[in-house]
DNA sequence: CAAGATTGACTGGTCAATCTTA
DNA sequence: TAAGATTGACCAGTCAATCTTG
C-alpha cells in the first residue's frame, strides 16, 4: 500500500538485508578487536600478498587516508609491517606479518562460517541466484566509479 | 583462486550492491543538503505523520540519540518542528512543517526516479525476485544478539 | 524501577591540502 | 606535472550516563 515501486522496495530490501548482515560481520570482527574495514584489509593480504597502500585501498574500497589510518592501526596491533617498494621510492607495501598471518587465517575461517550462517534463511541456490541479482545491479551502474575493481576477484 | 562459498559470495556482492545504489542516493540526497539518514527521517515522517522520537528511531534504525542529533538538525533547517506529546509527558513527536512538507515530496519524488534509474538493469520482475530473497534473508536471522556467545567457534 | 529523550565523550572513517619522489 | 602516501580538520553517527516522567 505504501511503497509502490518496485525499485524503492529493492532499495530498501537491500538495505535491511545489509544492515543484517553486517551486524553480525562487525561482531565477529569486534570480538577480535577488529573493525570491518579492519577485516577487508587483513583479508586482501591474505588473499594477494603484500600490497601497495594504493591497491589496498581499490580492494577494501576505503580512501586514500582511510588506507593509511588502517594500515597505522593494524601496525600498531603487530598484525601488520609496512616495506617500502625498492622500485619506487613513494610507494610502500602493507605486510602481513607472522602474527597477522597466523591470526587472519583462523578469523577468515570463523568469518565464513559466520557469514553462512547468516545467510542460511536462503539455499544455496537462492544464494546464488540473490549474488546473481545484486551483481547486476552493482555492476552496470552508468559512471561516478571512484574505485576500480578488477573484475577476477 | 579460491572457488568462493556461496554466502561469502551473496555477502560480498551485497555489499557491492549496496555500496554502489548508496552512493548515488547519497549523492541526491546531498544535492539537498541532506545525508542519508536526515532523508530517511523526512521519508519516515512523510509516510506515517507525526512519530514519537522512539518510532523515529524503528522506523530508521538510528540509534536513540542519533534520533534526537537527527531531529536537532532537521529542526535547525526549519523541515521538522518537535511537539511534546499530551499523553505521556517523556514523548516528544517529530512533525514536518509546512516547508518540510513540501520539500520531502519534491525530494522524494526526485530519489525514486533515481533510485529507479540506479535499478534499471534489473527488469522489474527481477527487482521483485530480488527483493523477496533479500526479504527472506534480512527477516529469518538467529539471535542478532549482542550479547557476547560462548567461544565455541 | 522502567521508558523516553537528551547530553557529552568518543570513533571510524572521509576530504582536502601537503610532502616527496617519478 | 602527476602519482603515492601522509597529515589534520572535520563529521555523522554510536555509546554510556543522566535526567525526567510513568
Amino acid at each position: 500500500v505504501t511503497t509502490v515501486d518496485p525499485a524503492l522496495a529493492l532499495w530498501l530490501a537491500l538495505g535491511e538485508a545489509h544492515a543484517e548482515l553486517s551486524s553480525h560481520a562487525q561482531a565477529h570482527a569486534a570480538r577480535h578487536g577488529l573493525s570491518l574495514a579492519e577485516l577487508a584489509v587483513l583479508g586482501a593480504l591474505d588473499r594477494h600478498g603484500p600490497l601497495l597502500l594504493g591497491e589496498l585501498q581499490r580492494h577494501t574500497s576505503v580512501s586514500s587516508g582511510g588506507a593509511t589510518f588502517l594500515v597505522d592501526r593494524l601496525e600498531a596491533k603487530g598484525l601488520v609491517r609496512r616495506k617500502s617498494c625498492p622500485d619506487d621510492r613513494r610507494a610502500t607495501y602493507a605486510v602481513l606479518t607472522a602474527k597477522g598471518g597466523r591470526r587472519i587465517g583462523r578469523i577468515l575461517r570463523e568469518h565464513t562460517v559466520v557469514i553462512r550462517r547468516a545467510c542460511s534463511a536462503l539455499t544455496a541456490t537462492r544464494q546464488r541466484s540473490a549474488t546473481a541479482l545484486l551483481r547486476a545491479l552493482a555492476n552496470s551502474q552508468p559512471g561516478a566509479d571512484t574505485t576500480r575493481r578488477s573484475p577476477t576477484d
